[in-house]
DNA sequence: GTACATTTAATGTATGTACATATATTTGCA
DNA sequence: TGCAAATATATGTACATACATTAAATGTAC
């Protein structure tokens, strides 16, 4: 396969600047990543979003989380944390009771169910290598560079 | 402001690989992009998918697009024309009606008014500058060379 | 020219984001 | 103590994505 510049994949010729080209591409980039985790996860009945969850679980595990610190972990500071857990404790892959020490609190929690299919997708996506292989270490980090700068 | 790697603003230490810790990166990039842009947007009343539906309707002018050519440039190819098609036509920005010559199609056209939002749009975002001005020209040339070379 | 496949768009359902608001609990301060 | 402000989470609504299905029109093969 060919590789595709952004100007050919989305057939737009003109752009004002290669800072705007390169805001159209990122997030291109972005969806075509997504589209490819989405595939991996399909799979094992769970979505971008709660495998963060689940993740963000298992490194607190056996500690409770509260929504708080999972809205904090999240890479997307606006997604909405109690509904994403609803789906989570209806599969059974985590808990929610009340706090006792602050009971408008949650403690949240990682069942031995959310444990076991992390552990499938470990190996599942290790075996997808679902990180940029096309790139050397050297243009990982080069990339890593600019888009630390384009937040600053 | 301080510039935040990745690591920092996600509070996660360990990456696996550059490529892997890139990859992260290029979704937290994206999301902070559309959040802006999407601040940028919101006093139109408008979001991002409708705004490039109307961006490529301009580009038609004055000649209709179908629901097939706008899927085929739209960034997100998932994204469901039909319903943000929808939104336009009742906003008054957008028409639509049956294709003469294939009745399966539909003409869409944009309106003098989706015309007009497009121009107070395109004044707004050159003040904005929400192109990404913390590169270089060369930065932001190899950035692109990066991003494609991902997807190949 | 009828039967079957393909194309084009719309619709249904589950999930998630964005943003405002609501509810319960705790904290702080007069 | 009592009451307002702050905090933690949940809920409501609009919009969008992801994916499957449907419906109508058109193309094609016999």
């Amino acid at each position: 396969m060919k590789l595709m510049r952004i100007e050919d994949e989305i057939q737009q010729k003109a752009f004002k600047s290669e800072g705007h080209k390169a805001q159209i591409n990122i997030l291109y980039t972005a969806n075509y990543l997504g589209v490819k985790q989405a595939a991996v996860f399909k799979p094992f009945g769970i979505t971008l979003p709660q495998f963060n969850v689940l993740r963000i679980l298992r490194g607190q595990h056996p500690t409770p989380a509260t929504v708080n610190l999972l809205m904090e972990r999240m890479l997307d500071k606006t997604s909405n944390v109690s509904r994403i857990m609803d789906k989570l404790v209806v599969k059974g892959l985590a808990t929610r009771k009340q706090c006792p020490n602050d009971r408008r609190s949650v403690d949240i929690l990682i069942t031995d169910a959310g444990l076991e299919l992390l552990k499938k997708m470990d190996v599942a996506m290790e075996k997808q290598e679902i990180g940029l292989n096309n790139l050397t270490e050297k243009e990982a980090q080069e990339l890593n560079r600019l888009l630390d700068k384009i937040r600053d």
